[in-house]
DNA sequence: CTGAAAGCGCTAACAG
DNA sequence: CTGTTAGCGCTTTCAG
């Protein structure tokens, strides 16, 4: 910058007024800056600035997921770099790979860069050792999961209430005997998955069968074991609520194996990739991963524009989307023994 | 790091010593150090150390790519992650959307922030205009596509090698007629690809016949289109090779529609998420993102740490995934006409 | 409208 | 082993 302000023969300060589209110089000199800036390459240093900035921005928030190879997570954080470009942010992103560890040392390594926000998928069962940051005045979302411990705005997907309509449309095909393949149950999302499927069979006046449900699936691989199983049992569901992503997987090979796929229902929780094109094509309670990254992030820059509201808790509602698995009705034979 | 430094009872330079691990101070002032930064919830500032550190290094690197929630691409940058997390390094990630302002926008935004090195799937045609930043001897790799217009290291798929052998698989199991969609001519992975299917088909001594081949298909809605178009020929295709993973998905679409998914061949290029779950499960020359991002962000981290070599092309090859839907033989009734 | 001096939080270079 | 001084690239403050 002193090289560009002597090749033009003006001040430092000229051309950090220049360079910042600051009033005060006359367009003369200004374009003298600027054709000197454009000769030496000069590219001003944004860490330097906001050292000594009043407000001390580094125009960057950090983003906190599971995997950023995550599809979910993938759409979710597209979702918070578009606003975080119109604001002029740049964002890094972090894996954490559900290791509270990483949490904590991710948090760390950007509060180093001095970020300016984050967007945090929470790990750990309690996030109050993050007090620290907030009472720096860094402000902080969570999303997909509530945070524990700290008081913060949040955007989650509505867990309960989805799962209760992915129950509700297999009841309305005359299902009764309705299986639940559920997520591990330390993950809060999997419990309120759960409880929205018995909470809906409670109100469809059917008692739920515990042989019919499973929980602390996590991968497609014991899906499809545990599906097979509840499949070939004596008195077998007729229908199935997957309650995540690669379960829903494992449960489709399942039943491909085993050729019912067209005979037993099936509604997963969360999309499926390429979910049209299996045959029948796969019903899902869909998460909304854009809006959730826009709200989050519209937060996040809420927050760092000055507003001290209450702690929001922002719910995104999930869409069902019919496309086939879903709309299979109990089979007649099984209508009379009900 | 004053505060600290009066708090401890010790000078500036001394509290600097302790936080970055450097050697010559007493174990028991370092003690006394680091309570009172722990008491003070001191992080110490990357940003304002850098500025007159040595080295200059910001810990930080710049991913550009198509869109972060492109599956193939948030593999990538996983695998950077992976690579840049070991060396304590943060990424920016960056979605391009294929628009070449956007591009230049963020190289400018991250030379701002000071990244130690960048990793770009171009979508410029000529990246010349970078020079400027590897004059300052910030290391650039590419991914994904090779440059044009500067001489930096490279990774990419072996997109002609891998079309052959997806062409050659689908000749083995007896084809003669094998149909062609390709993706935009302007992509220059998408030339590379056609020049392998008409290459390998030459080398069996088959003329390609011009109706079978369809260029610049970009999605899977103009791919089912044009796919059933073909299959509805007087001469319709036995085979068909899918340069794309939208189009893959298009032409699969086709077939069902058509009822020939279990009568023609099908290859595709690039993975199809739940391909396993379609039956018949779809056959693909599959890309290696873990593979590729991993090898560029060692490119990166070789040219921060001082290598100086000549510019590197690696070529990452693809692996015939066989699942179904390429092993499907051309019809006995149409072996005896060629 | 413009520039000189001070200082942001930290590290380099040196002197104790 | 430790502290002091200078200065990284920039913005603030304030005097022209």
């Amino acid at each position: 910058m002193r090289d560009v302000a002597r090749l033009a023969g003006v001040g430092v300060k000229t051309v950090s007024r220049v360079v910042n589209g600051e009033p005060n110089v006359s367009a003369d000199t200004a374009e003298r800056v600027r054709r000197a800036a454009a000769e030496l390459q000069y590219e001003p240093d944004l860490h330097a600035g906001n050292l000594r900035r009043a407000d001390g921005r580094s125009h960057t928030i950090g983003l906190l997921v599971s995997s950023v190879a995550n599809p979910f997570a993938a759409q979710v954080h597209r979702a918070i770099e578009r606003v975080a470009t119109e604001h002029g942010y740049a964002v890094f992103a972090t894996s954490l790979e559900d290791d509270p560890v990483a949490e904590q040392r991710a948090i760390a390594a950007l509060s180093r860069r001095r970020v300016d926000g984050y967007v945090v998928t929470p790990v750990h069962d309690d996030q109050s050792y993050l007090r620290v940051h907030l009472d720096r005045g860094t402000p902080l979302v969570c999303i997909d999961r509530e945070p524990a411990g700290i008081d913060v705005d949040s955007v989650v997907t509505s867990n309960y209430d989805g799962a209760r309509d992915a129950v509700r449309h297999l009841v309305a095909h005359g299902h009764r005997r309705i299986a639940f393949l559920g997520d591990l149950e330390r993950i809060q999302t999997a419990r309120l998955r759960r409880a929205g499927y018995l909470d809906e069979l409670a109100d469809a006046g059917i008692t739920p069968d515990p042989a019919l449900i499973v929980l602390d699936l996590h991968d497609d691989a014991s899906a499809t074991a545990v599906t097979r199983r509840l499949l070939t049992l004596p008195e077998p569901p007729t229908a199935i609520f997957s309650s995540q992503n690669l379960v829903t997987v494992g449960a489709i090979r399942a039943l491909q194996q085993l050729g019912l796929e067209h005979d037993v229902a099936l509604v997963g929780f969360d999309d499926v990739e390429a979910g049209d094109l299996v045959k029948p094509r796969v019903s899902v309670v869909a998460q909304d991963p854009d809006r959730i990254g826009r709200l989050a992030a519209e937060r996040v820059f809420a927050r760092i524009g000055g507003d001290g509201g209450p702690a929001r808790q922002i719910v995104v509602p999930t869409r069902l989307v019919v496309r086939g698995s879903g709309e299979i009705a109990r089979p007649e034979a099984q209508r009379g023994g009900s």
